[in-house]
DNA sequence: AGAACCGATGTAATGGTTTTCAATTAAATA
DNA sequence: TATTTAATTGAAAACCATTACATCGGTTCT
């Protein structure tokens, strides 16, 4: 494989011009510039970017790093990432922490080794003290999930305000005995929709009920088995807002298998608007989060801080909105 | 941040030694790799693999080239790679084409540039020629969808047989019209399943009827839309067999449109059973693919182009599986 | 004792590019 | 024409780690 080297005696001229004609072209000569141009051509030059990485200190790649892209909720923040991305030079790499604290920490590495600029997280498996650090000597960025007190920027949606919406859609459709199905008791997004959903009951002079709140996980399953334990309570809820779609299908199907209608006997209202609440029968009901937005806007914030602009905003907060659907119209 | 030469001043060694600690600690006495560690421990010492890769020109990352993450389908393709990289201390990248040759080709000149070792290929856009070229010059396999005349390795199902087996069973249901919505025309594995569909029908002695084929996308629109067609004929099919699961779905949201019966009217079948297809209502019938173990397949094939190891096999097939539930099921 | 060998370490070259600084040439000004 | 100034270019250092080769002290063998 051809280096500069070649190129330079090809063109008879020094590496250092050749350099110039691929960074900096304004900066030579018109005519030498074409005759190294030639020589680029004629030898079929590729830079080799492990000679410029090491000489630039930095790589221009970026890390995404997520629990697994298997969950459809992240295409979306994904494109927008990828988007921004591309418009200024940035290559993204994606990476599953697959929940692992090991697997996180090894592709981590990646950043303390330098061969990424830096890293936009979504769901971090670290220790906050961790996550702290990190942030204080890499560029980082939190994206939809996020701690606040930890002076690393962050985008997200206000996670209390969107379940309240959602919880108040259903208190409005009449409903009084809601169940909340939630996520992992350390997640921040869960804690903060909990917050919604029972400000809301509050707000409506309703108490709540310890047995209509049961933390579970996104999936699909602990929907249904949460969703078999809120029906078999006595006073069954009439309405289940749960803290994800995959997991409010979890809970339709449980519904189906008690042979409730929905919405009549019973309504379901899911979280985050991904591509099946559409699709699904019945469609469903959900909070949409502006996801495309949210990654354009955290690249943005990373390519800020990994170039040292002026930040004006380090925690962006953008707007949710609720989606109703059949699951839950009367 | 401390480099290679700080730790040797710190340990009183020459650099090369140090080196030696990190890459080949035996080759060092005991009493100085000690005092090397605890150098390394006390300044924080993290190699900079810019400058390694650079010397070693490889940087043990591969990329994993899909259209999208977005599609479920991959998901478990993707945990089998990963899986298989980290055992071999490997970091994969996944990097979305968005269907775009120009975003491929962007992506690919990480390979040309040397930051890559090596890529999977899930779905090219390159043309088969340019893939041909890529393949002689660098470490390439194919997964899922592959060109078999190419020479460049591939590990896949045999999707004709697939098809087959899927249609089979509905013939064996008693069904004698089948609509067939295929992907994209250019797709190798759409036009392998076709065969596989017309095949099946031949063998029972049906003559096939253009106007139940559709060329569609993958897409739920597109299952949409292609069933509208099929169900405004004025003989209908009595079941649907569609190039993906998500394609399936679209089909059966028309069908319920119509107030057709699932599956005593017109019966459905997918492809891929990807987690929707168990979740949605009714349940799917699909082919399964051995997806995970595709991607263990596929990445331990490029370790051993990489390493230049002896290749057994060049071209991998594994079995699918026909999953009946309740969309075709009488 | 001298030769051959082994283990442990250091020296210096190497990989490919960018960039500072100096040098050269050309153009502009006095 | 002599002097500045500006535009081009080249030489060489720098980025960091790896590794071929040389060195040195100590064994083992004959």
């Amino acid at each position: 494989m051809s280096n500069i080297k070649d190129v330079a005696e090809k063109a008879d001229v020094s590496t250092a011009t050749v350099s110039r004609v691929l960074n900096n072209p304004h900066t030579v000569k018109n005519e030498t510039k074409k005759r190294v141009q030639k020589a680029i051509q004629e030898i079929d030059y590729q830079p080799n970017m492990l000679g410029r990485n090491l000489r630039r200190s930095s790589t221009r790649m970026v890390m995404i790093l997520l629990e697994n892209v298997s969950n459809p909720f992240y295409s979306r923040v994904i494109r927008g990432i990828e988007q921004i991305a591309l418009e200024n030079d940035y290559y993204i790499v994606i990476c599953n922490n697959n929940s692992d604290p090991a697997q996180e920490n090894t592709y981590l590495n990646l950043l303390r080794s330098k061969v990424l600029d830096g890293v936009i997280m979504m769901k971090p498996e670290l220790s906050k003290k961790k996550l702290q650090e990190l942030g204080s000597r890499f560029a980082v960025v939190q994206c939809c999930e996020y701690i606040d007190d930890l002076d690393i920027p962050f985008v997200s949606i206000n996670n209390k305000k969107a379940a309240y919406s959602a919880v108040k859609h259903l208190l409005d459709q009449g409903h009084q005995n809601i169940g909340f199905i939630s996520g992992g008791q350390n997640v921040p997004s869960a804690q903060q929709r909990k917050k919604g959903y029972k400000y809301a009951l509050q707000e409506s002079g309703i108490t709540i009920k310890q047995k209509y709140i049961k933390n579970g996980t996104y999936g699909y399953k602990g929907g249904m088995e949460k969703t078999r334990e809120l029906l078999s309570l006595k006073e069954k809820p009439t309405a289940i807002f749960a803290i994800s779609d995959i997991t409010a299908i979890g809970a339709i199907k449980t519904i189906r298998e008690y042979n409730l209608k929905i919405p009549d006997e019973i309504a379901v209202v899911g979280f985050d608007n991904t591509s099946i609440s559409r699709m699904y029968n019945p469609e469903l009901t959900t909070i949409a989060q502006p996801r495309k937005e949210m990654g354009q806007k955290a690249m943005q914030l990373l390519i800020d801080i990994i170039q040292h602009n002026e930040i004006k905003n380090k925690n962006i907060f953008l707007d949710h909105k609720l989606i109703i659907r059949e699951s839950s119209k009367n």
